[in-house]
DNA sequence: CGTGGGATTGATTTTTGTCAAGTTCTGTGG
DNA sequence: CCACAGAACTTGACAAAAATCAATCCCACG
């Protein structure tokens, strides 16, 4: 739960409500669906453990994943005002989820209103994710996606208690990859590859270790902006901002 | 207004309260900025009349389109709650704005549920518009991505009251929809002239006309599902959707 | 009438996808 | 502990898609 005070600070009393209503998690195994396209949004999902990924399959087979969940991020509160799912949720790695049923949810957030700061709060950083996703898509090239895809990564991994060093696990497939940025598994991997001889990242066995961290940043035009941490030290160095 | 009761049942009490709030619009004009990445989040907008779209400029000086906002589009009512914006909101028509402060519209969703309910489903809404988006530009063509759009497009004007035949005005130059969808000026044209050649819509001083509406709809893969508009008669025909 | 921004088109280059053939890794069952 | 099957990764050769460069052309507007 250290993701969710990481934007606002919570009364013990609250954080203890959470932990309570998340003490009996579900579990999947990795490629298992949470909930699929066309199912009734049921309860709201809080991953507690794992990776889980938003992703849709278009009719001719193709995949593309929207979001990463990570320990910590919670599923859109309001899903269930939508008669049905627009789109599927899937585990990555065996994951423990936490299922809130939505009355329960509602009732939390009317009683602790840190909670619900707190849940609005992520609400927005998730969509602020979709749309720095949208501008990766649309205006950067294929190592500026991958290597602005892997700050994220590893700030988000960080803010989730993930991280400790340089390396973390990062336990997506060079297909998984691809994807999510929108490329073909054959481009990721010499994409990679450029990115290693270069000297500023490698990605191996599920492990990925950020060589050179400001070389990354550099090549990703990286600006942490829109993950809205609170402030603190800064976890990797960033790039100048580019606003207008 | 006629937008927002478009997901949600309204009171005619709930629906003055609405119009009473958006009394006293402020006009923008075109390519004005309504707010700017970097200034301080204020009031919530609603859109009235015009165009008006979220845009980020990256640091090479390419532009890159995250979101339209039609007539009766909010913005983010919970976007206070950043420190800062992490983009900026341009009118690209001439457009009149209601700037509702942050108190007021609490106060009002507080004490009209109804109208809280339809804030967060049109929140839910966009978000899902934004998912849908990453997907056409990770997974579509480009005939597919700008079909898409248009189909998209049309719906949404449609349900703000602004379309009534097969013919439309749609205020997007190339260049706007080349940094919507992540392409160059140059390949839209060509892109425009394709679908004008396949008689499925034409795109000529500032006013769509969609030809052949099936065509249009399975050269997208269009599946309005995402839109979660209300049951009604079809506007346009649908693709059969792609569920796995 | 110019004039400037957008639209259009052709020629060429760059980027990315496709196809195909290995190679490595991982987990399973004997 | 080893053999093997399947999946993921790697690489090269080639094709397709899209960007870039470079002219015009066409209007809307002052």
């Amino acid at each position: 739960m250290n993701k969710l005070t990481g934007f606002v600070d919570l009364t013990s009393n609250e954080i203890s409500v959470l932990r309570e209503a998340t003490a009996f998690p579900r579990r999947f195994d990795a490629r298992q669906d949470l909930i699929r396209e066309g199912d009734t949004p049921g309860p709201v999902f809080v991953v507690l453990d794992g990776w889980v990924c938003r992703y849709k399959i278009l009719p001719a087979g193709t995949r593309q994943i929207m979001a990463f969940l990570l320990p910590g991020d919670a599923c859109d509160l309001h899903m269930g005002m939508f008669p049905e799912m627009d789109h599927s949720i899937q585990a990555l790695t065996p994951a423990r989820v936490a299922v809130i049923p939505q009355a329960d949810m509602h009732r939390m957030m009317e009683k602790h209103r840190g909670i619900a700061r707190a849940m609005y709060m992520a609400q927005l950083v998730d969509e602020a994710t979709l749309r720095a996703w949208i501008v990766s898509m649309g205006r950067r090239s294929s190592v500026e996606r991958i290597a602005h895809l892997v700050c994220e990564l590893y700030l988000r991994a960080h803010g989730s208690g993930l991280v400790t060093g340089s390396e973390f696990a990062l336990p997506l497939s060079q297909i998984i990859l691809a994807d999510t940025l929108g490329m073909t598994p054959v481009h990721i991997n010499r994409v990679l590859k450029e990115l290693r001889l270069a000297g500023a990242m490698k990605l191996a066995r599920g492990s990925l270790t950020i060589i050179d961290p400001i070389r990354l940043v550099q090549i990703a035009g990286f600006d942490e902006n829109y993950l809205h941490r609170r402030l603190g030290q800064p976890v990797i160095a960033t790039a100048e901002s580019g606003h207008d």
